[in-house]
DNA sequence: TATTGTTTCCGTATGGCCTACGGAAATGAG
DNA sequence: CTCATTTCCGTAGGCCATACGGAAACAATA
């Protein structure tokens, strides 16, 4: 499937149920079985567990043990659901730390890994037209105001702040890609990986790939841990030597 | 919808058709109305038109002006499908500058990046578990062995290798990320932000957000491009910024 | 208690998707 | 003309989001 699109209905009311506005609970009229906070939570559940092509409307109404259409009557429709998954997830972020602006860029990185390693359907919510709920936007100020204290130009910061935050999500995300199609297909990435064997044997030709086979043979591949490691290693490097860029660009 | 999985189905059927394994055509039985090429070129236009969500097989036979089912004769599955349509134009990349390392890193960065804006529905394809055929190999080899030029040790090749692919997809896939909800949708960029100009007035609070608000009192936000042409400028900086850390960290 | 206004619940229906199955149609060889 | 082989494709089953409209629950009022 193609990535989720946020919900494009009606601004007002998407941002009304970001930021929970509280509206004075309703003196008549039959009670609610479920709240939006039951919705989203049983739907971030059932995403969790079977990844985000598994939560359906019937899915997380069957979880709540209520009909499919009661949920329309609390949310406007999937995609609004999925942006309220998304800012919820991204408030576990909990951002308080001190320290250098490099730490603390480092911590929000860590932080928005550790959602992404939570909540693998995290990789398939686009985050170019992104919920502007609390969840975001509490980011969103903490790495710029890191970036901020870096002593960048103004101009700076904000161009170096996309280039960070695309570096973390994309990251973050092809991280747990692996995770995720594991969870969804039932089948391991080495498992893949071995299945794929036969591409060694049968086409990979030694004179059209001469840099992979040198890599190869001076034993750059023989790696100790696990691919998750590797990734995690990867996460790490590229992330210290953009901030390093960033860092030696100032002077 | 959640990202499009390669395909999970026969390794040595899905390399054979990657790699258009030649085989002698069959002396009898009836003629084949289409050929993988033809059903493969289909499916890119149509997700080039109205993204990879629109690209079902009933569509792509329309195209064709075949029955649906006729194209599981060529082709094993949509999964499958999808391999062949990402690894075709990522031959499209056409690899061959000289040059220095980061010149020919560069390159490669371009080269990707014109995929993807020619084919924003890449954004949907997990390259974790990568179709294994020629357009993904050749851009690998490509770009390991310029960065084996750079005088890295074998070892850390490998891991600036994976950190420099992940920023280049990353960022290629948020920079195209617009352009397809605007093709999806029909609502551009800017009138889904133009929409969202009831955020600032009603939820920013200046208090909550102080950095934001200092940037945007300093004039940082007040740009001349497009939302397009920052995305470009952050693209270009940031895979600058991370060539200078990893040429940094040689020495 | 009976009525009325309000709110929520949800069954049905429409139109989409992938693909397993099996028979019909086309083709070349004998 | 027969027959093996290959391709074509209609049907059907089981998913999906959601528009619509009526039924059910509840508080206030009469």
């Amino acid at each position: 499937m193609a990535a989720e699109r946020s919900g494009g209905g009606d601004p007002a009311r998407t941002l009304a149920l970001l930021w929970r506005t509280p509206q004075e609970p309703k003196p008549v009229g039959r009670k609610p079985k479920v709240s939006v906070d039951q919705i989203v939570t049983a739907a971030i559940a059932v995403a969790d567990r079977e990844g985000l092509g598994a939560m359906s409307m019937a899915r997380v109404a069957q979880e709540l043990a209520v009909g499919t259409m009661s949920l329309y009557t609390h949310v406007p429709g999937k995609g609004e659901l999925i942006d309220l998954m998304a800012d919820t997830v991204l408030q576990e972020r909990d951002l308080t730390a001190e320290g250098t602006w490099r730490e603390r860029v480092k911590h929000y990185a860590d932080r928005t890994r550790a959602v992404y390693q939570a909540h693998p359907w995290m990789r398939d919510v686009s985050m170019v037209r992104p919920p502007l709920g609390p969840g975001l936007m509490d980011g969103q100020e903490f790495v710029l105001a890191a970036l901020a204290d870096s002593g960048l130009e103004p101009r700076q910061v904000t161009v170096a702040h996309v280039a960070v935050e695309g570096f973390v999500h994309g990251a973050a995300a092809s991280e747990v890609d692996d995770q995720q199609l594991a969870a969804v297909t039932g089948e391991s990435g080495d498992s893949w990986w071995g299945a794929r064997q036969v591409f060694w044997d049968d086409y990979f030709d030694v004179e059209r790939y001469p840099a992979m086979t040198a890599l190869w043979n001076a034993g750059a591949y023989d790696t100790e841990g696990t691919l998750a490691d590797n990734m995690r290693s990867s996460f790490d490097y590229g992330l210290d030597k953009l901030l390093d860029g960033i860092e030696g660009g100032m002077r």
